[in-house]
Formats: C-alpha cells, sequence, structure tokens
DNA sequence: CTGAAAGCGCTTACAG
DNA sequence: CTGAAAGCGCTTACAG
C-alpha cells in the first residue's frame, strides 16, 4: 500500500497523514525521545504506509554527526585486507555506523582522497595500510575528528595506530629460525618507508646480528607480487642462496615459495625455509602451510573501533597507539626447531621459554 | 593559518571574510555556476586560508543526490570479491561518487542492509552475490533507485545484472573435459539458490548428457570451503572417484586440489583434473595453476558502473541484463584435449572450432 | 507529551 | 554576474 509520491516519503507527509506534528514523527525515530505510546503508533502506523525511512542525509545536517567512517585500503591482493574490511563493514554496522570506502593511490598520496572524506564529514577515519602526512593528521586533531592508522604507525604520535608488536614477533622469527639451524639469511622487505616493514626488519635483522650473524641479505620486495618474485629469483640464483628467509608478509612469502619451488625445484623447508607475517587465508592452505606471524584481525579490528568511539565521544582527542598480541604460527614451510614448539587450540605455537 | 573556529568552518564564514554573498561562495564550488573570476578568486583565498570544505552532506540534501553507491557483498575470502571491490570504489571515485559498503548476512537476509542503505539515501545500489527480494527490487524501481546485480541475475527482469555467460562457460567447460577424454564427472555445487550456480550447473550436467554422459556426480560445496572439503573427501572415497571435477567457483577448486592432493595423495591432473570459474589472483599462482572460466574483473565492473549512471541520469529505470565475455583460461590443472588449445595475450584458451 | 519555529549548510530560482 | 530568500528533511530547545 505504497503512495507513488514522487520521491522518498519525508516526515512531513507522515506527519499529515497520521494527523501529528512533524515533530511527531521525527520523536518517534528519535530513541529516547519523549513520545506518547499512543502517538508513536499512529505514527508507525502511518510510517509503514507510506514506506517512511528517515532520511540519514538531513539527519546528520543537524546533528553533526554522519555516522559514517571513512576507510582508506589498498593491498586488496593481499588477503589480510579484505578480512579486515569485512570486520570493520561488521563491527561498524553493529554499531549503527556505516563504512564509506576508499582505495589508496599506488603512490601513497592520500591528499587527493583526504579532500573527499573530509567532504562527508566522517565522524572518523580508518587509515589501513596508508600513511598520513603530519599536516593532515594535525588537521583532523584540530577539527576533532579521529583518525586511525591500522598496521601502520607514526613517529609523531600526532595519530592513534593499531598494530602487532611488530619488531618483538620479527626478533622471534629469527630466533626460531636460529634454532631451527638455519645458516644464511635473507630478509624480503616490503616497502622501505612503511612502518611496520622497518619494525620487522629490525628485529629480524638485530636478533640476528646480536647472535653474531653479520650476513644478511634483505632485498626489496615492496608487498609487490612481480618484483617480489624477482627479488626470490635473484636470491636463489645466488652462488650461496639462503636456507632461511622471512618476508615481511604473508603474500610476498607466498610468492617466494611458489618461485623457490617452481623455478628452483627447490624443496620447502628441507632446502629452504620461508616464514611470512599475517597468518592470513591462503597460509593456511595445504599448498603453503606458511610459518607465519599472526596478526589477529578481530582484535585488531575491535580495537581500532574501540578507539574510534573513545575518540568520537570525548572532546578533545588523546591519540593512543594500540600493540595487540600476536603469535608465531608454526606450519610447515619452516625447518622446526627441537624444542620450543607447542601446540594450541589446534595450533603449533613458537613459545620458547625464553625470548630476548 | 587556520582559525580555531569550533566545528568545520561553513560557506557563511568564508563569504564573511571574502567580502561577498554567501551564494557566490556557492557557485565558486559548484562547476559550471555563473561567478566571475574576480569573485571566485576572492572566495577561494578566504576558503584557502579558512580552510573551507564543502559539506557534502548539505549539498545532497538540496540536489537529492548523494552521490554514493551502496554495495552490499559477502565472500571477503573469496578473492575474487575483492578485487570487484577495488574496482568498484576506483571507478566510482573517477565520477566522483563514493561507496558505501555494507556486507551481506550469512543468511542472505539483506533486508535490514537494505533499510540502512536507503536511509543514505543513495544514488544507486550494486548487489553483489547478493539476491534481492521482488518485492525490493520493485520499491527501488518505484523510488527510482537503480539496482545492479553484480554476478547474479533475477528471473522476473525487475532489477538489471551484469553477468558472464554461466551456462556457456560451463558447457565448454564440460566440452573441454570431454575432448581431454576423462571419464567419470563431478560438479562441485555453490549455493543452490544462486543464479550463477544454476546456470552453471545446467551447462555443464546438460552437455554432458546430450554427449550420452548419464552418471554425473553432483555434490554440494555451498561457496563454503570446510563443506567443499567434505564433499571433495566423500568423492574421493568413494569405490569410483571422479577423474574430472568443475567446482562452480574458483575458491572452492583451489580447496578441492588441496584435498586431492593433500588427503588424498592424487596428481593433478594426472589423476583427477579441477576446473574453477572466476579466473582469480590464486588460480594463477604455480601452486595451483587452475584451469577456470574467467570472470573479468574491470570490463564487469565498468559495466556494472555504465549501468548504474545510465539509469541515475534517466527518469524511468530500464532494467537491463548484461552478459561479459570471458574466456576459458587453460593451465595446468586439468588434461589438455589434443586440439583446441590456443595461445593468446601469453595465455592459453580453450577455443574449439565448434562447441555446442 | 506536544507543536510551532529556528536552524543545520548548502543550492538554486528569482529579480536586479 | 550577484545577493536575498526560500527550501532541502530533519532535530531540538522552547513554551505550553
Amino acid at each position: 500500500m505504497k503512495r507513488k509520491t514522487f520521491g522518498p516519503v519525508t516526515s512531513q507527509q507522515v506527519a499529515q497523514i497520521a494527523g501529528v506534528s512533524q515533530s511527531a514523527v521525527s520523536r518517534t525515530f528519535t530513541p529516547g525521545a519523549s513520545i506518547s505510546p499512543a502517538t508513536r503508533e499512529k505514527v508507525l502506523k502511518a510510517a509503514r504506509e507510506l514506506g517512511y525511512r528517515p532520511n540519514a542525509i538531513a539527519r546528520s545536517l543537524n546533528t553533526a554527526r554522519s555516522r559514517i567512517v571513512g576507510v582508506v585500503m589498498s593491498y586488496f591482493d593481499n588477503q589480510f585486507y579484505p578480512q579486515v574490511l569485512e570486520a570493520l563493514a561488521q563491527k561498524l554496522d553493529e554499531l549503527n555506523y556505516h563504512l564509506l570506502l576508499f582505495v589508496g593511490d599506488r603512490d601513497g598520496n592520500v591528499d587527493r582522497i583526504f579532500d573527499q572524506i573530509m567532504q562527508y564529514r566522517v565522524d572518523g577515519i580508518v587509515l589501513a595500510s596508508v600513511s598520513l602526512s603530519i599536516e593532515l593528521s594535525e588537521e583532523c586533531l584540530a577539527a576533532g575528528i579521529p583518525v586511525v592508522l591500522f598496521n601502520r604507525s607514526e613517529e609523531n604520535g600526532v595519530a592513534s595506530s593499531v598494530n602487532t608488536d611488530n619488531e618483538a614477533a620479527a626478533r622471534q622469527i629469527a630466533a626460531f629460525l636460529l634454532a631451527g639451524e638455519h645458516k644464511r639469511f635473507a630478509y624480503i622487505a616490503g616497502l622501505s618507508d612503511s612502518s611496520v616493514n622497518q619494525a620487522r626488519q629490525n628485529g629480524f635483522v638485530n636478533l640476528l646480528k646480536q647472535k653474531g650473524i653479520e650476513d644478511i641479505r634483505v632485498v626489496q620486495g615492496d608487498y609487490d607480487a612481480k618484483i617480489t618474485a624477482r627479488a626470490a629469483s635473484k636470491l636463489f640464483s645466488s652462488p650461496q642462496p639462503p636456507d632461511a628467509i622471512f618476508a615481511a608478509n604473508d603474500h610476498m612469502a607466498l610468492t617466494v615459495m611458489d618461485v623457490a619451488r617452481y623455478e628452483f625445484g627447490l624443496r620447502i623447508p628441507e632446502d629452504v625455509s620461508v616464514i611470512g607475517y599475517d597468518d592470513t587465508g591462503p597460509s593456511g592452505w595445504p599448498s603453503y602451510a606458511l610459518t607465519s606471524a599472526s596478526q589477529p584481525v578481530d582484535e585488531m579490528v575491535s580495537a581500532t573501533i574501540a578507539l574510534l568511539m573513545k575518540q568520537i565521544e570525548s572532546e578533545s582527542i588523546e591519540p593512543e597507539q594500540v600493540v595487540v598480541p600476536g603469535v608465531l604460527v608454526v606450519r610447515h614451510s619452516a625447518r622446526r626447531p627441537r624444542s620450543g614448539v607447542v601446540e594450541k587450540d589446534g595450533l603449533s605455537l613458537f613459545q620458547p621459554q625464553e625470548v630476548e
């Protein structure tokens, strides 16, 4: 029983049919507003008849709350990010927030996107795998718009962030490979200006150096499959190819495995061990069975949303850096050490007595 | 040189600083509006000083155009969809539209989500891997809001849709497997109420029957990795396991390959051939090298957006069903027939002289 | 609890 | 080209 009016139904039209004021209609759809059950019923009935839905855009205009969170994301071919996106959308939805999606430019230039986001007067921003210039960070801070860097951090403490302990996890990976008696180490780096890459590289290299390993080969994979494949080829064709490779993320690690096996006929882990970071979908597939440092998507997303909500509520934003605990999930892509691997909830984890 | 006012800068404030009317400010930021260069400059200068950005929400309210497209998507663990999402967001952005993302419920219930979408007065809706009830389709039609079903279709012709020719492609796959002299055929089905599954199943089964093959095993994978793994196990442990399997999508096909190899020690394609549908990322990874019917993401997304834009422009919506051509990409997961495989742009394609 | 009214930040005829 | 003004569809003090 819908009226064929032009355009969507307005609260005014509902009011007329219900025989009440437009204010009454508005109150009916505002949780907590003072409205008598009788009036409410009349309004709901009329609304149902007309197929009325409150206009969220109009509401936003005078509440100064859009209930929209802007999300900038890149690397959709890396399973980790779609999983994050799905979790973000779902959890925001539960809180009756909505997600406006932007794809980060390849050159990492957020400025143009940033302008778009701001025009929609979003209540908060999540930057996944993207960094933000200090100027823009400060602008958000001044404008009272919370920004959370997801899987990236920023040194000046101007922006909030959610990460795992990249450096500690990378040290653990180094310790794991050492315990597995590997001799020749290589690191496949992500984009060198990415904070997580820096932390992972530092953790890995520093622990090895500390243990007396000086010759660590670092090659750039830049989070890109093709660049990674070339880098891996180069490593494997060198006179002394590595027997232990840590790639800055799973996506690159999988590429390294494919190159090792299908271009060089190497066996994994007999000839070379490969470890990644993210513990995302394909890493658990039997064809790869990648040993990987986990980034728990749900916990990271929950932390992100908790931060966002807290900052949306409060008047002044206190930037906060959250570190979510992860584990080293041991599968079959890397030789296992004699000890230190424990079973837990159906997974094998590396938990040596003492980690430095 | 930002003014520390509370809340974002308004056109009113810019007008005051620039010494012009608020209308002039508005015109400055409305492409094509009549404004003199001199006034325009004054406004731009003031806007820059104050850090002004037009409020898209307020603009939407009186243009009755939000420039937002609502997208509902599921199956984020199937690479095909994130790729689609990325392309959608990018192409919409180029047209200065924006993407409001919703995650489809597991039970396929779009109604609650639909309500949310409509409240934001989106200019259009894309439903990827989700179906829409006829009532809601008709409501959108009446409200003048274009809806495009992506990789799904709907029989009543009420909604627009973009698909590949699922039935023809499935027939081609059957022909390919027959030409490869396979004997025992199985189909791993997606959710049985999904239109693409039905078309793929029909095409596959019908061509085989037409060629005198009666015994075709159909098992449910339901687009779910666990269910698919169980179904595959059952197939392989049966007395007469299939030597040719077509899975309704790549994501299930990869699972089938892993089960075949790692649970049953089968060689692919020597012992069993596996073919998928989507030709998405991991299918090209050497560990799988999956033969698969392609769904060209860019073409499909472009068609979707073209449809959407046409319908947004026009007053009355003419539902349209677009079929995007795909190809059968031949890799190494299925035995190749003696003839019919041609090389093109670095890919091997199945293009027999005649396909029925 | 209820309604009339102001106002959110814009766009866009309208008159000049 | 420009400004004053109405209006987009709501929310929310305010007075009753």
